[in-house]
RNA sequence: GCCCCCAUCGUCUAGCGGUAAGGACACCACUCUUUCAAGGUGGUGACAGGGGUUCGACUCCCCUUGGGGGCACCA
């Protein structure tokens, strides 16, 4: 690879063991940058707190960035692997006269001038020297502080673009004094804003699911997930909002166009999100992503046909928001155990007209059982209920409502006959049956 | 307290001196349909306030207000 025009990024995740969405969408940012500068994306964790480094706490990071898809070159570099290194710049430092011994510690003597930068988010920023106190560099174990550590990682990685959270702004002029201090021309900076939570605050764990991976736990897939992240704070400019393509995304990426305003996480509109993913993707996919949801609400998936797993999964797929309502609404299709109980709208529907509703089902119950196995087909049962309605003389709706409700306990299904089709002749008759004399 | 950043529908946003202020989510209505959802059509809904600059400000400047972030021998 060329070393000019070479774009490097980087991110550092502190390890708290968990992957904030605010950390996530930094990460999508550097990334989705990277490849489109064909420049690198390099891990770095900073962990001067070494008691904390260690495989297991970056491993919930190096998890969440894969499943978005985000894969980053080279390994992953540790800060306080370079220990050595960060102490001998900090005494190079001390000789030249830009740091100063103090109790032990070594602190850095800032510049008293304006310290400016051109933000490639934030745009012109400025801080006046004086108005920052000289800090500690190295403590007085000689261990190094982030703020040192970070620029002397910078310049010995080359880094050539920083973009992170705007949280960091005010770290910038101390970074940027340390680079000249060092002889080295700082890289471009990009702060973007942070993602605030509905009441407008930072968002924190007490505003539910802030972790990646409770995002993965709600059934949302990551292809979703990364595509509202980067509209969260970003739009190409034109009124593209669903991008099936990541290269799509990459190409219309720019940090020009990067918010400089803090944004709300809507969960709404991811799931909306979310469910135009889950139309797209094909059964196939989603089948190993459903049948772990299956397994959580207690339901086997190895316990039924695979195509009738598959066409359960199938049917509900344009309905539905996340995997978890998929698996649900599946589940019910399959096992009579999973049949909604509580369902309000239903018990509503019923008891508006019990006797109407058992007679449509007794008869539903009488004309269905005399179809069998192979007649058992979904235009085969659209046509027959059609003329049951007809011949009972009352509107399809009255019949069809009270085999739904008698069929998933709920008011809300695919069409009729698609149901009765999923469920399968004996499974459907039955549960008409137990319908009809639970409420005799 | 000091420093920095920000400010268009409820939310995500377009706008870059002259627009009926556009789109998306959500919401409402209608439509489709046997129901619900999805889909389609339409609708409600915003330039924080005050001063300038200008023939003309959402757009430029200043102030106020509001929000956010930062001021460690944390990262």
């Amino acid at each position: 690879m060329s070393s000019e025009n070479h774009v490097r990024v980087r991110f550092a995740p502190s390890p708290t063991g968990y992957l904030h969405v605010g950390g996530a969408r930094t990460a999508l940012f550097n990334w989705l940058y990277a490849r489109k500068m064909q420049g690198q994306f390099l891990l770095r964790i900073e962990d001067t707190d070494r008691e904390r480094s260690s495989e297991e706490h970056t491993q919930v990071i190096r998890d969440g960035l894969a499943w978005l898809g985000l894969d980053w070159d080279e390994d992953i570099v540790f800060q306080g692997a370079g220990l050595e290194r960060h102490q001998d710049s900090a005494d190079k430092l001390l000789v030249d006269g830009h740091a100063y011994e103090d109790d032990g510690a070594v602190r850095f003597r800032m510049p008293r001038e304006e310290i400016a930068w051109d933000d490639a988010v934030g745009g012109p920023i400025s801080f006046q020297g004086s108005d920052i106190q000289d800090w500690v560099i190295l403590r007085s174990d000689r261990t190094p502080t982030y703020n040192f550590t970070v620029v002397a990682d910078d310049a010995d990685m080359r880094i050539s673009h920083v973009i992170r959270g705007a949280d960091h702004i005010s770290n910038t002029p101390k970074q940027i004094a340390v680079f000249q201090a060092l002889g080295q021309t700082p890289p471009v900076f990009a702060h973007v804003p942070m993602i605030h939570g509905q009441d407008g605050r930072k968002l924190s764990k007490r505003h539910g699911a802030t972790a990646v991976g409770d995002y993965r736990k709600l059934g949302i897939l990551p292809e979703a997930l990364r595509n509202f992240l980067a509209l969260l704070g970003w739009n190409p400019k034109d009124e593209r909002e669903l991008f099936f393509e990541i290269d799509d995304l990459i190409q219309a990426f720019s940090l020009n166009d990067v918010q400089r305003k803090a944004a709300i996480f809507d969960l709404t509109k991811l799931e909306w999100m979310n469910g135009q993913y889950l139309s797209q993707t094909p059964v196939g996919d989603l089948l190993p992503l459903v049948e772990p949801e299956m397994q959580r609400l207690g339901f086997d998936p190895g316990s039924v046909p695979p195509d009738k797993l598959a066409k359960a999964v199938d049917i509900n797929r344009e309905r539905a928001r996340t995997t978890q309502d998929i698996a649900e609404r599946a589940v019910i299709r399959l096992d009579p155990r999973f049949i909604k109980q509580d369902d309000e709208k239903a018990q509503k529907l019923i008891a508006k007209d019990p006797d109407a509703s058992s007679s449509a089902l007794q008869a539903a119950l009488d004309r269905l059982s005399g179809l069998d196995d192979s007649d058992w087909k979904p235009d085969r049962l659209e046509s027959e209920l059609r003329v049951l309605a007809e011949t009972l003389g009352v509107g399809p709706g009255k019949v069809f409502q009270p085999i739904r409700i008698a069929v998933t306990g709920t008011t809300v299904s695919e069409g009729i006959h698609l149901l009765l089709d999923v469920v399968g002749r004996e499974e459907s008759l039955d549960r008409i049956k137990e319908a009809v004399e639970k409420r005799r």
